[in-house]
DNA sequence: CGTGTTTGACCGGCGC
DNA sequence: GCGCCGGTCAAACACG
């Protein structure tokens, strides 16, 4: 009768753990797909406005052009627009945040720099520090570092031309100098503060250690087009602002459930 | 002394 | 043509 009684509570034990992992599980899954939700929820509203853009410029040309030529499709139009953003050339921009008490104009990027001039500009009060590639005689690579205009803590590198020379430099153990912006040379791949990058956007978890896979690819060029696609991210308010929500909202949800795992006498992970 | 930074002067593009 | 402004040059300076 006894070993009965022992025997279904072990047996209530090991269905309660398998419980409680299932839970777990569930909850971190949930987790991930509130913030994938909210991701593509902000992606869809964007997308939908553009088309009423396109829908709108669509019209105003039909009206002011009735002579009988042939209007492009809507569709078209969305892809020529697609084609030409990904085939202009516009300047690589990063974002790195700093310490707040750092003012140097330093960002490590995995390249060796000369800084040749610096500027204070109109539209920015920081002043805006010019970059040389010095790893080789005549790289033609150049970049600009300037603190944002409305956080401090962080750099913006403008970069312009390509180096015209391959494999970065590895980070060396002499110290030539220690002031030098030519001794900021780790990998980016290495580097916690180009994560901040990431960091920066307000991503998930889930982004982020995704980020941190994509970052570890000894890749520069995968790294520039992560980078790349950060920082279009970082300038869309409002993705980064349902991001903000979402990760606010889950924050809160946890909040509420550990409250509930209080009254149910269930532990927190 | 070699190497890199600082900073005022200079240059060239652009708008008016 | 003129002035503004961003980008570059180069002499002076700092540092190990």
């Amino acid at each position: 009768m006894l070993v009965q009684v022992l025997n279904t509570a072990v047996i209530m034990d090991v269905k309660v753990e398998s419980l409680k992992s299932e839970l777990k599980r569930v909850r971190e899954e949930n987790k991930t797909l509130r913030v994938m939700f909210e991701v593509l929820s902000s992606k869809y509203t964007k997308l939908e406005s553009h088309l009423q853009e396109i829908n709108k410029e669509q019209h105003k040309g039909m009206s002011s052009n009735q002579t009988g030529s042939v209007t492009e499709p809507i569709l078209d139009v969305y892809k020529r627009r697609r084609l030409e953003f990904h085939t202009a050339k516009k300047p690589l921009q990063i974002f790195v945040r700093t310490h707040p008490m750092d003012d140097s104009l330093i960002v490590k990027d995995g390249y060796q720099w000369r800084k040749y001039g610096q500027k204070v500009t109109k539209d920015n009060a920081s002043p805006r520090a010019y970059f040389r590639c010095s790893m080789a005689p005549i790289c033609p690579a150049k970049k600009k570092v300037q603190r944002c205009l409305h956080d401090k803590s962080i750099l913006v590198a403008t970069y312009d031309g390509e180096h015209n020379h391959g494999a970065l430099h590895e980070p060396s153990s002499s110290t030539p100098r220690g002031s030098s912006v030519a001794n900021q040379l780790p990998s980016i791949a290495n580097d916690k503060e180009a994560m901040s990058i990431l960091a920066l956007s307000g991503l998930s978890q889930t982004d982020r250690r995704h980020g941190e896979e994509v970052m570890h690819q000894h890749d520069y060029d995968t790294n520039i087009k992560v980078e790349e696609y950060v920082s279009s991210l970082i300038k869309d308010p409002e993705f980064t602002m349902s991001l903000a929500e979402a990760v606010a909202r889950t924050i809160t949800g946890e909040l509420k459930q550990q409250d509930i795992n209080l009254n149910l006498n269930i532990p927190e992970e």
